[in-house]
DNA sequence: CAAGGCCCTG
DNA sequence: CAGGGCCTTG
C-alpha cells in the first residue's frame, strides 16, 4: 500500500491544496463504457492519487467517470445498496484499511465485501455508488454505535474496541492537530482572500449564512447524516477545479448547496468543523467509545485531501501496527501539513509578487504582446511578432530568433526554414533578401503605404510593382504590418525597427542583441508561449489563463485586486460568468452562446464544443473520456465536429499552426499523438482547399485577362481582390465558416489576396511549369500567419 | 526515427 | 475529410 510519503509525494503537490476530491472523470453523462474504453492509468490526470484512493476503492478512475448521475440518484437510497453491489475486482485497498481500523463497523462491511467480490462487474455506476453508500453507511453506523456505547452495555463487537482506548485517544489528538493545522491553513487562506478578494469573501460569507440557515433544520437529525455525507462527497467530487462546469451540476443534486458562487473550501471546511464538533460532542456523550469515523470521512472531500491519508494509513497503520503506525501517521501528517502550509504560502507569495507585474505600471516588456491581442474582431491590426518578423528580415542570423517571440512563432520559424531550405527558389524569398530590403526595415519602408491604402486594394502593392518583373514585385502588403496605431507606446512605428529591444519582450530583445545594443543576459529559455506571462510559472499560467484572456482583451491590466481575486484559490470555485476570472460579458459576446451555457454551469462542455451557435454538425459527438487538467479545464480524447469548426475558424488566422499552438487553443482536447496529427491533418486539408481555390481563381483571372485584354497587363495583380463581395470570398467563407456566424477577419482576406496574387503571378510568368512552383507560395503564405484571438483559447467555439 | 508537409485518392 | 505514400527535416 501507499506509504504516507507516497500519498503525499510530489506526484500530487498542486492538487492537494486545492484539489478536487475527484478526478476529472467525475462527470455525469460521459458514456458509460462498462468494460471497453477503460482508460489506462496513464491517462489519469496526474496528481489525484489521494482522491482515487479515497473515492475509488477500486482504483480505477473510470469507475467514477460518467457515473455520477446514476450514482447520485441511486445512492440516495441506502437500502438499494445491496442490490447494486457488484464490486468486481477491487483491489480492496481502502476496504482493508477500513476494516483494519473499524472492525466493528466493518463486520457488516466485510460480509458485504464478500458478497461484492462474488458479484460480477456489471455496473460501474453501481460500483461507485456502492462505494459512496458504504462510506455513508459507515458514518451512520459509527454514530449509531456511539449512541449505543452510551446507553447500553457494549456488545461483543464493541468490546473489541475497548482495548483501543489509548490509540483512539491518540487518534483523537492527532485529529485535533490536524484540525488545528487545518484551521490555520484556512485562516491563512482567508487572509489571502481578504487581501485579494474581499468581494469574494463577502459574497461567500453571504452564501454561507444563507446556507447555514438552510441546513440548520436538518443538520441535527441523524437521519440526514447520510445526505450530509452525500453532499460532502459530491462536493468533494467537484471541488475547486471542477467548479465552472461542475458547480451547477452539483447544485442540481446537492440538497444543501445553494450558491453558484460558493467557495467550496470555506463551506466545506466550516461544515466539516461543525460536524466534527457535533461528532465530538456526540462522542463525548457516548463516553468516547465511538470509532472516529467522522474525521476520516470528513477528510474525504477535504481541502487537504487528508482523507486519503487518514483512511489509507491511519487505519492500516494504527490498527495493524499499533503505536508505530500511529507515529508514522503522525509524522506523515505533520509532514503533509507542513508542506501544505508551505505550498500555500509559496503560492500566495508567488501570486502576490507575480501579479504585481501585471499592474498597469508594469514594464512594457510584460505586455509587449498586447498589441497583438488587440482588436479581436475582424480587421484587427497585428503588431506582435509580425512586426518583428518584418523588421528582422534580411538579417538571416537574427531572424529566426526574433521570430521566436510568442512561442508558437518559433515553430513557425521552423516551418519557414523548412520551406526555405527547399530546393526551389521562391520569388518571395529572393526579393526579401534583396539589398533594398536590407537597407531599410520593411515596416518602415512600407507601412505608410499600407496605412494610406485600402488594405484590400492594390496601391501599396502596385506601388512596389516593378513593371518588368511583376513576380518580384509581389510584395505582401500585409506582411510588414505596422503596429497598431492605438499602441504607439508599445510599438512606435518609427522607432520600432531601429530599436526593437526597447519595446519588446525581453527574450526578443536579447535575441536580437546581435544587432542591437543590449548585451542582455541569456534569454529565458522559451518565451512563454501564448500568454504574456513571462514571470509566471507554467502552472500558474494555467491557473490564470482564463482570467488573463479576459484581461488581455480588456486592454487594461486589471487592478491587482481584481487580478488576485481570480487567484487559483478562488478561480475554480466561483461562478464563471460573473467572476472576474471569466470573460466578462463583452467577451462572452464574442463567444458562442453555447459557451455561455457552459459558463453557466452546464455540463455540455464535456460533450464537446457546441460550435457556431447552431450546433450544425451535431457537435458533441466527441466520445472519449474526460479529463480534468491542471488548469481546470475538462479535456476529452478525440475531436468533435465542433473542434473541427473551431479549427476552421482558426484557419482564418493561422494556416500553419504548430502542434503547440493547437494545444494552446484547444484546451479542452486531450492531445495525444493521434489527436495531434489528426488536427494537423485538418489544417493540411484546409490549406489544400485554400490553395486549390487560389490557384483556380488565379488561373481564371489569367484566362480572363488573356481573353479580354489579349495579354495580361503587368500589375494586374493589384486588381485581384478578395473582397467580401467576391465569389472567392464566398467560397472560402462557405468552407471555413459555413454557418457564417464568425466574421471573417480582414486579415484573412488580405492573406487570401496575397496568395491569389502570388498564384496569378506565378501562372502568368509560367512558373507553374515547375513541378514545385507552389512551394514558394506556400512559404509566403506560411509567413502570413497571425496570432489567433484569445477567444479561441477558451473551450468552445468562438463566434463573432 | 518521428514529426510535418504535400500530393493523390476515395 | 481521412488514408496512405512520399519527402524533408531535425
Amino acid at each position: 500500500m501507499d506509504s504516507p510519503t507516497d500519498l503525499f509525494g510530489d506526484s500530487a503537490p498542486e492538487i492537494h491544496a486545492f484539489a478536487p476530491a475527484l478526478s476529472s472523470t467525475d462527470l455525469p453523462g460521459v458514456h458509460p463504457q462498462p468494460s471497453a474504453g477503460r482508460p489506462p492509468p496513464a491517462f489519469r490526470p496526474p496528481g489525484f492519487p489521494l482522491i482515487h484512493h479515497l473515492l475509488q476503492p477500486g482504483g480505477a478512475s473510470r469507475r467514477i467517470g460518467g457515473q455520477l448521475n446514476t450514482t447520485l440518484s441511486t445512492h440516495r437510497h441506502l437500502e438499494d445498496r445491496n442490490l447494486e453491489d457488484d464490486g468486481g475486482e477491487r483491489d480492496g485497498q481502502v476496504e482493508q484499511g477500513m476494516e483494519g481500523g473499524e472492525e466493528g463497523v466493518m463486520e457488516e462491511e466485510d460480509s458485504l465485501l464478500e458478497v461484492k467480490k462474488r458479484h460480477s462487474d456489471a455496473s460501474l455506476a453501481a460500483e461507485w455508488s456502492q462505494d459512496v453508500l458504504k462510506v455513508k453507511r459507515m458514518k451512520l453506523e459509527s454514530r449509531q454505535r456511539d449512541g449505543e456505547a452510551d446507553g447500553e452495555a457494549s456488545e461483543g463487537g464493541r468490546r473489541r474496541e475497548g482495548g483501543r482506548e489509548g490509540k483512539r485517544r491518540e487518534r483523537e489528538e492527532l485529529k485535533e492537530q490536524l484540525e488545528e493545522a487545518r484551521e490555520r491553513l484556512q485562516a491563512l487562506q482567508e487572509k489571502v482572500w481578504r487581501a485579494f478578494g474581499e468581494k469574494h469573501m463577502a459574497e461567500e460569507e453571504k452564501k454561507r449564512m444563507r446556507r447555514n440557515g438552510n441546513r440548520g433544520a436538518t443538520d441535527r437529525g441523524s437521519r440526514d447524516v447520510g445526505m450530509m455525507e452525500e453532499e460532502d462527497i459530491t462536493e468533494g467530487m467537484y471541488d475547486e477545479e471542477d467548479n465552472d462546469s461542475g458547480e451547477m451540476e452539483k447544485e442540481s443534486f446537492s440538497l444543501l448547496s445553494a450558491s453558484p458562487f460558493d467557495n467550496f473550501h470555506t463551506h466545506k471546511r466550516r461544515e466539516e468543523r461543525q460536524k466534527e464538533r457535533e461528532g465530538r460532542m456526540e462522542r463525548g456523550r457516548g463516553g468516547g467509545g465511538g470509532v472516529h469515523l467522522e474525521g476520516m470521512m470528513e477528510g474525504a472531500g477535504l481541502w487537504l485531501d487528508c482523507g486519503g491519508l487518514v483512511r489509507g494509513d491511519w487505519d492500516g497503520g494504527i490498527e495493524d501496527e499499533g503505536e508505530e503506525g500511529g507515529q508514522k501517521f503522525a509524522q506523515a501528517l505533520k509532514l503533509e501539513l507542513g508542506s501544505a502550509v508551505a505550498r500555500v504560502i509559496d503560492r500566495v507569495l508567488r501570486l502576490y509578487t507575480e501579479t504585481t507585474d501585471f499592474t498597469p505600471s508594469s514594464p512594457p516588456a510584460t505586455i509587449s504582446f498586447l498589441p497583438s491581442d488587440v482588436g479581436n474582431d475582424a480587421g484587427r491590426e497585428r503588431g506582435g511578432w509580425m512586426g518583428l518578423l518584418t523588421r528582422g528580415r534580411g538579417e538571416e542570423k537574427t531572424r529566426g530568433k526574433e521570430e521566436k517571440m510568442g512561442g508558437q512563432d518559433g515553430e513557425r520559424e521552423k516551418q519557414l526554414q523548412k520551406m526555405s531550405n527547399g530546393s526551389i527558389v521562391s520569388p518571395g524569398q529572393s526579393h526579401r533578401t534583396e539589398p533594398s530590403d536590407l537597407t531599410m526595415p520593411l515596416a518602415v519602408q512600407r507601412s505608410p503605404d499600407i496605412r494610406k491604402a485600402h488594405p484590400l486594394l492594390g496601391p501599396p502593392l502596385s506601388a512596389h510593382l516593378n513593371p518588368s518583373h511583376p513576380n518580384l514585385s509581389l510584395h505582401h502588403p500585409s506582411l510588414p504590418r505596422p503596429p497598431p496605431l492605438s499602441h504607439p507606446p508599445l510599438l512606435p512605428p518609427a522607432s520600432q525597427p531601429k530599436d526593437p529591444s526597447s519595446s519588446f519582450h525581453p527574450s526578443s530583445s536579447s535575441s536580437s542583441s546581435s544587432s542591437s545594443s543590449f548585451p542582455a543576459p541569456p534569454p529565458p529559455p522559451p518565451p512563454p508561449p501564448p500568454l504574456p506571462l513571462p514571470l509566471l510559472h507554467y502552472s500558474m499560467q494555467q491557473l490564470f489563463s482564463r482570467s488573463l484572456h479576459h484581461t488581455q482583451l480588456a486592454h487594461l491590466p486589471p487592478s491587482r485586486k481584481d487580478y488576485l481575486s481570480s487567484d487559483p484559490f478562488l478561480e475554480f470555485s466561483s461562478h464563471p460568468s460573473s467572476h472576474p476570472s471569466f470573460p466578462p460579458l463583452p467577451l462572452l459576446g464574442h463567444l458562442d452562446p453555447s459557451l455561455a451555457r457552459h459558463a453557466h454551469g452546464g455540463r455540455e462542455r464535456e460533450r464537446g464544443m457546441r460550435g457556431d451557435g447552431g450546433m450544425r454538425g451535431g457537435g458533441g459527438m466527441d466520445g472519449g473520456e474526460l479529463y480534468l487538467t491542471a488548469g481546470g479545464v475538462y479535456t476529452q480524447e478525440g475531436l468533435s465536429p465542433c473542434h473541427l469548426k473551431k479549427a476552421k475558424l482558426m484557419f482564418f488566422y493561422t494556416r500553419y499552426p504548430s502542434s503547440n499552438t493547437l494545444k494552446t487553443y484547444f484546451p479542452d482536447v486531450k492531445f495525444n499523438r493521434c489527436v495531434t496529427s489528426q488536427m494537423i491533418k485538418w489544417f493540411s486539408n484546409f490549406r489544400e482547399f485554400f490553395y486549390i481555390q487560389m490557384e483556380r481563381f488565379a488561373r481564371q483571372a489569367v484566362r480572363e485577362a488573356l481573353t479580354r485584354d489579349g495579354a495580361p497587363r503587368l500589375g494586374r495583380e493589384s486588381q485581384l481582390r478578395v473582397g467580401r463581395d467576391t465569389e472567392l470570398y464566398r467560397i472560402l467563407n462557405m468552407h471555413y465558416n459555413k454557418s457564417n456566424v464568425y466574421q471573417v477577419p480582414e486579415r484573412f482576406i488580405e492573406v487570401s489576396e496575397v496568395a491569389l496574387r502570388e498564384f496569378y503571378s506565378a501562372i502568368w510568368t509560367g512558373r507553374d511549369s515547375d513541378p514545385c512552383w507552389k512551394k514558394g507560395i506556400y512559404k509566403i503564405v506560411c509567413k502570413l500567419d497571425s496570432p489567433v484571438p484569445d477567444a479561441f483559447r477558451l473551450p468552445g467555439c468562438p463566434v463573432g
